[in-house]
RNA sequence: UGGGCGGUCGACUAAUGGUAGGUCAAGUGCCUUUGGAGCACUUUGUCUAGGUUCGAAUCCUAGCCGCCCAGCCA
């Protein structure tokens, strides 16, 4: 079946209402507009991102509902870069946004657009409606159209040189095209209605004086149109069926609609949806870009950035991130989605794919008393529990080994399972011990616990049938691999970090221990030739991602997100009562 | 106080005049060679007040609350 067929089908299957998807307003109208052949039955949209930053988790959302949208109905998608604003863009910019949109998942083919492969025709667009009388250049400062632009509640005063004669306003406009007047001197303006309730539609701006370079367009132009004349006009030429936009944008259809109607030209639709917000998390390009300049990170693809490049730096999948942003859904309510749910996407994915290996963070030494001394057994372990194909590896053991600090207590609290002294548990893939003793240093602190093993249950279980509590995670010490392990908090501490105090910076909201830095954590010897990027669930403890900086003999792990931890909910919730 | 847009479990989202359902979170139990995963069960919701209707989350009226807009940013 060719792709086109099934894509049609597919289509099919969905005006029908046949499938499971679970739809959304903006799918909705795409339906409709399918149902009553509003556009021949094409479906064309656009991921249309600014290259002054990189990519986040929010714009994934847009790529998802973009890209996601059209391929259900057999359309298209170009990825285009609004690159109106030349002070702001840069190339670095562009390669990123390619990069991870890829990464995603994202297929533009070979629709890989620039608004300012429009600026001739736009700047024509312009000139079309300055000899219709539509448009006007003023001599207003800023300063001085902010104060003609009235308020929220009172109208505006129309400029002095809005009458000015459609001659005068050609050979103005082609002056300023040409250079002659300096920036911020003169703007082009879509003569509309001062006294609209609707601020956009007061006036506004089309076109600027610029002496900028253009990434693209290099010294071409010392005049740059405004978002509100580039980006309708854009959609209009590619076709754009369906321009879906967040809802601060919202405003702005009016304008949107009007200078489509002016020009006569291809009727795409604006439709505003949410844009997504997550609970510590902050995602506005101009703050991000604060952290990475003001060096709060150690760059935009810190594993702890929200963005694309640094998600994808701690080990998240593009699958997990897919997955979330369907569930998450579209609509045009502004919430707050938890970031437990994004969690939950990425532990689901690697769950069933992450293989599993022994890691130990905060080493204490075991050490097996009744092991013969020099002995080293090649134990079988199962690589991933959730996938039989994984098959199993070869784990060394041996009379002294490593063990989670966090798994042995000399006094253990209630409900406590794992070692402590005359207790007997399992070490994971491997023989049952009990602890005997511990040796301290002169602080007082267990340096060193002594244990014994019992032969009998090197397979993990016991001839006698006897149960044990808990297994717990383990290496052999003269076997062990160091490693460097980066454990991450939330960046921010608080659940909205845009909520700061009067005259604060949101940067007080910074979690001050979001990095934590383990160098001494020992890694079972299958890690050695890890790679930067591949991912594991170090077991009990987590899913970690070699990082970039890893190299062969000095291993770096990202932690990617902890596995859910149920005895720390009962001790903190045992501590609660007891304190 | 102008205009625009929204308010459904703790969070997100369905139900488009006809049984308020799903996911996450939380909790309980089962299971377990990861206190992981899985399975089962449970708690909690239609902003308020009126109205229309046999029947309202949905339609009407009036309130209340929240978000966005006064860049020559996008």
């Amino acid at each position: 079946m060719s792709t086109s067929t099934r894509d049609k089908e597919t289509a099919a299957a969905a005006l029908n209402g046949s499938t499971d998807r679970p739809s959304n307003f903006v799918r909705d109208i795409v339906l409709e507009d399918l149902k009553t052949n509003r556009h021949g039955g094409r479906v064309h949209t656009r991921f249309p991102p600014e290259p002054n930053g990189y990519l986040h988790i929010g714009h994934a959302k847009s790529i998802c509902l973009n890209f996601g949208l059209a391929a259900e109905f057999g359309g298209k998608t170009n990825l285009r870069f609004d690159d109106t604003n030349p002070e702001k863009e840069e190339q670095e910019y562009v390669d990123s946004i390619v990069t991870d949109a890829r990464w995603l998942g994202a297929d533009w083919g070979d629709r890989m657009f620039y608004a300012s492969d429009y600026f001739d025709q736009i700047h024509a667009w312009a000139v079309q409606l300055v000899k219709a009388g539509k448009a006007y250049v003023c001599d207003l400062s800023a300063e001085e159209v902010r104060k003609y632009r009235g308020s929220l509640t009172e109208p505006g005063i129309e400029s002095p040189y809005r009458n000015r004669s459609v001659e005068e306003n050609l050979d103005l406009f082609e002056r300023m095209r040409l250079g002659e007047f300096p920036d911020g001197s003169r703007t082009l303006r879509a003569k509309i209605d001062m006294a609209s309730p609707n601020l956009n539609m007061r006036d506004p701006v089309m076109y600027r004086i610029l002496h900028a370079e253009h990434n693209r367009t290099g010294d071409k132009w010392c005049i740059y149109p405004m978002y509100d004349f580039a980006h309708g006009q854009s959609d209009s030429l590619e076709q754009i069926t369906h321009s879906i936009c967040t809802l601060e944008f919202e405003d702005h259809r009016p304008l949107y609609n009007w200078f489509i109607q002016q020009l006569g030209i291809f009727p795409s639709q604006q439709i505003e949806f949410d844009r997504l917000n997550l609970t510590y998390t902050l995602l506005s390009k101009r703050k991000l870009l604060q952290l990475v300049q003001e060096g709060r990170v150690r760059g935009w693809d810190d594993p702890r950035m929200p963005t694309l490049s640094g998600i994808r730096r701690r080990g998240y999948t593009p699958e997990a991130i897919r997955n979330f942003c369907a569930a998450i859904g579209v609509s045009k309510t502004n919430g707050i989605i938890e970031l437990a749910m994004l969690e939950h996407f990425v532990r689901e994915d690697l769950n069933t794919r992450a293989p599993r290996v022994m890691a130990v963070l905060h080493p204490l030494r075991v050490v097996i008393d009744n092991y013969p001394e020099g002995q080293v057994e090649e134990l079988e372990a199962v690589n991933n529990p959730e996938d039989p194909n994984a098959g199993t590896r070869k784990v060394p053991f041996s009379r002294s080994l490593y063990i989670e600090q966090d798994d042995f207590r000399e006094d253990p609290p209630k409900k406590f399972f794992r070692l402590f002294p005359g207790q007997e548990v399992r070490l994971r893939g491997g023989y049952f011990i009990t602890c005997t003793g511990v040796v301290k240093n002169d602080a007082g602190e267990v340096v060193e616990v002594h244990c014994t093993y019992d032969p009998a249950t090197r397979n993990g279980n016991a001839p006698d049938g006897r149960k044990v509590k808990s297994t717990i995670h383990w290496v052999s010490a003269e076997h062990a691999i160091d490693a460097e392990v980066r454990l991450y908090e939330n960046l921010f501490a608080t659940e909205n970090p845009g909520d700061v105090p009067e005259g604060q910076d949101f940067t007080v909201n910074l979690h001050p221990n979001s990095l934590e830095i383990l160098t001494n954590a020992k890694l079972e010897p299958s890690l050695a030739g890890a790679m930067p990027g591949d991912r594991y669930q170090f077991e009990r403890l987590g899913y970690f991602c070699a990082d970039l900086d890893s190299k062969p003999g000095a291993l770096v792990f990202n932690r990617t997100v902890p596995l859910r931890d149920t005895w720390a909910k009962i001790e903190k919730r045992e501590k609660g009562k007891s304190g």
